[in-house]
DNA sequence: GAATGTAATGTAAGCGCTTACATTGGTCTG
DNA sequence: CAGACCAATGTAAGCGCTTACATTACATTC
C-alpha cells in the first residue's frame, strides 16, 4: 500500500485533515499555528489525522493567506571563501531559535544581482532582510520600506546613516592596523584590496589605511594600490605585480584574510621570506589566518557575535516597525607573526 | 510623492496591472509567463503598466497557482568550511543559466535536521532536491516520491544504488591514496574521519584505507581511527590524541583536507616536522590543501563538474519524471610534500 | 459578404491556506 | 432556570496568481 488512505490520489490538504478527523478547516489551522485556542480533546484528534495522512502544510498558501513567512533573508557577496559563514551560521542559529528560517542568497559581489536577489526574497515574501554593507542605489532602500520590510546592515557601521545596523568600523580597524604597522617602521606600503567600486568596506579600509598614513605625515603617493578580486590566486597574482614593481613594498596590507595567504605562499613560492624580507597583513581573523605560516597578523572581528546581535536585532523589528538601532561591534588588531619590525636588508 | 499612482495604497497585484493597462488578467500574467502568445502592442502597453507600477510578482501566489516554482533545493553538511562551496557554485551557476533559482539549507551533519530541512524545502515547493551521500531514512526517499520530487544524490557513488547520482567512489579514491601511502613504506598508519555514523562517504573512506592495508598483508589493528567533528581545531586535537598515543603513527590520513591542516597546524605547534617526522594526508582539494605548508597530498575531486553535472542532471528530471542516470566522477590523487617516503628516524 | 478558421483576449474557477465574523454550547450568576 | 457571558468551533471570504475554456476579433476564402 503506497498511501495510509487509499482514496487519497493526492498530496494531502488542510481540507483531507479536517474532513478525516471530523472538524473544519480552521480548527486544523488553529492547531496547527495556535494550539492553545483549540480544547485538548479536538487537538489530540487533529494531530493524530495529521500523523495518518502524513499532511504536510504548504508553505506557499500559508505565506498567500497569512503575509508573512516567519522567514528572513540574508543576501551575501560570496559564498565561496568562509569571511560570511561564521557571522552568517551564528546569525541562522540565533534565528532558528526563534522559529524563523534563514534563506541566503549571493550577489557575487555584483550590485545588480545583489538588487535581484533582493527582489527575489522580497517576492519569496522574506519578512525581513539582512544585507551587507551599505552602498547601493537608494531606490532599494525606497522600495524595501514601501514594501515595509526591516532591513539591518551588517559587516560595516556608518554613524550618519539611519539605517539599521549591526557592524563594526572598517576605516578605525584598518586605521589602527595601518598605525601600528607604520610604528613598525614600514614605510613602503602597499595594498591589496578588493574593488572599492560599490564596496563600501573595502573602501574605508583603503582610507583608514590612507589616513593613518596621513597622519604620519607619509604621502599618499607611498602607498601602493592593486584592486582585485577576492580569491587566494588573485592575491598571489597582486603580489607578483607589486614586487616587480621599481621600489616594491616592505609590508602589504591586504584587504582580507583570503588575499594575504594568498600573498603569503606566492611570496613563499618566490622565495621570499615573509616576514624577514616582506611583512603581510590580513583582515577579518577568519580560521585560515591562524594556520597560515607565518600566522597572519589580522584585524580581528568578533562574527559571531555580530551575527547574533544582528539576529536579535532584525527579530526585534519584525514585528513592531519601529525602525531598529544601530550596533557598533568592536575589533581588535591581533598580532601574530606575518608582521615584523622593517629591517633593512 | 511616495506612489506612482496616488489612489494605491498596497503592493501592486496583477490586477492593479491589468486594470492600469485596459485588459485582463489572464493577459497580463501572459504577458509575464508566456509573452509570445500576446500581441506585440497589448504586451507593450501592460509591461509599461508594470513598469509604472513597479509591479512584481508575489511569488508565494504564483507558486500556489501553477505548482512549480522553478526552484530547486539543497541540503548540505556545513556551510562552515569550503568543502560544499566550489561544488555548490558551479551547481548554482548552471541552474541560473536556466532559469532556476537555488535554495541552499545546512544539517550540521545532523540526520534529523536534514530531515526537516527537506521538509521544508518541500513545503516550500522545491521542484527538485540535491543531497549529499545515499545514507538516510528510507521513508525519506518514499515520501520524496510520493510528492513526485526528483532528486540527485552527489558527494558520493554507489552503484547499487537505483538513484539518480553525480559522485565520485569515495571508498575507490582513499583506497588509492592508502595503496600510495603504504608503498612508501609506513606502516603506523592513524586516520582521523568525521563520525561515520550515518555518513557514507567518512565510512567508505575509512573502509578505503582498511581495504588497502588489507591487500597489503596489514592487519586492521595496525590501524588507529579517531572520530571526530569537522574542523581545524578538532583535526588539532585529533592529532594531540594519537601521538600521545605509545606507538605514534607515522602517517595521519585525514577525512578531509580540513582536518589535515589542522594536523599540520597542529604538528607545527608541537614541534613535529612534516612530512620528515611525520606524513599528512587530506581528501578533496579544496583551496587550503595547496597553501598549507607543507602543501597536501590529498585526493584531488573535480568539484565543479560535478556540480554541473548533477545541475545538468536534475534540470533534465524536473519536466519528464523519468528518473535519471548516475555518472561516475573519477578523482586523482595528488600528490604535494605532506607525504613522504618512510623513514625510521 | 457570408462562412470559416485561427489567433488574441477575456472569464472565472480554483491553488491550500488564514482569519474575521457568526454560531454553538456550556458555565456561571442572581 | 432564564439570562449573560465566554470559550470552542464553524462558515466563508479572500490572499494573488495561473490556466482551461469561452468568447471575440480579424483575416481568408469562395
Amino acid at each position: 500500500m503506497d498511501h495510509e488512505d487509499p482514496k487519497m490520489d493526492h498530496i494531502p490538504t488542510l481540507a483531507d485533515v479536517a474532513r478525516h478527523a471530523g472538524v473544519s478547516t480552521a480548527t486544523v489551522s488553529r492547531c496547527l499555528n495556535s494550539p492553545d485556542k483549540v480544547v485538548e480533546k479536538t487537538r489530540s484528534k487533529v494531530l493524530e489525522a495529521v500523523r495518518e495522512l502524513g499532511y504536510a502544510p504548504n508553505f506557499n498558501a500559508r505565506a498567500l493567506a497569512a503575509k508573512r513567512t516567519n522567514t528572513i533573508g540574508a543576501i551575501i557577496p560570496t559564498m565561496e571563501n568562509a569571511i560570511f559563514a561564521r557571522g552568517l551560521q551564528a546569525f541562522q542559529d540565533e534565528l532558528r531559535q526563534n522559529g524563523v528560517t534563514l534563506l541566503v542568497a549571493s550577489s557575487s559581489y555584483q550590485p545588480d544581482q545583489e538588487e535581484e536577489q533582493i527582489r527575489t526574497l522580497v517576492s519569496r515574501g522574506a519578512d525581513g532582510l539582512l544585507l551587507i554593507g551599505y552602498r547601493r542605489d537608494p531606490k532599494i532602500y525606497e522600495f524595501l520600506k514601501r514594501q515595509g520590510i526591516p532591513v539591518v546592515v551588517s559587516w560595516a557601521f556608518d554613524p550618519d546613516s539611519d539605517v539599521s545596523t549591526v557592524g563594526f568600523d572598517n576605516y578605525g580597524a584598518m586605521k589602527s592596523l595601518a598605525e601600528k604597522v607604520i610604528s613598525m617602521g614600514h614605510r613602503r606600503i602597499a595594498t591589496i584590496t578588493a574593488t572599492t567600486d560599490g564596496n563600501d568596506r573595502a573602501s574605508e579600509r583603503l582610507k583608514g589605511i590612507q589616513a593613518a598614513m596621513d597622519e604620519a605625515g607619509l604621502s599618499k603617493d607611498d602607498l601602493s594600490i592593486v584592486q582585485t578580486a577576492y580569491g587566494i590566486d588573485e592575491g598571489g597574482a597582486a603580489l607578483n605585480h607589486l614586487m616587480d614593481l621599481p621600489t616594491p613594498p616592505s609590508v602589504v596590507m591586504c584587504g582580507n584574510d583570503v588575499l594575504a595567504v594568498g600573498v603569503i605562499a606566492m611570496a613563499k613560492e618566490r622565495g621570499i621570506s615573509v616576514p624577514a624580507e616582506l611583512s603581510v597583513t590580513g583582515f577579518d581573523d577568519i580560521e585560515i589566518a591562524k594556520i597560515s605560516s607565518p600566522p597572519l597578523t589580522t584585524v580581528h572581528v568578533p562574527h559571531r557575535r555580530m551575527g547574533l546581535e544582528a539576529a536579535k536585532l532584525l527579530i526585534g523589528m519584525l514585528g513592531s516597525n519601529k525602525s531598529g538601532t544601530r550596533t557598533l561591534i568592536g575589533t581588535t588588531v591581533k598580532m601574530r607573526e606575518s608582521l615584523s619590525e622593517f629591517s633593512e636588508l
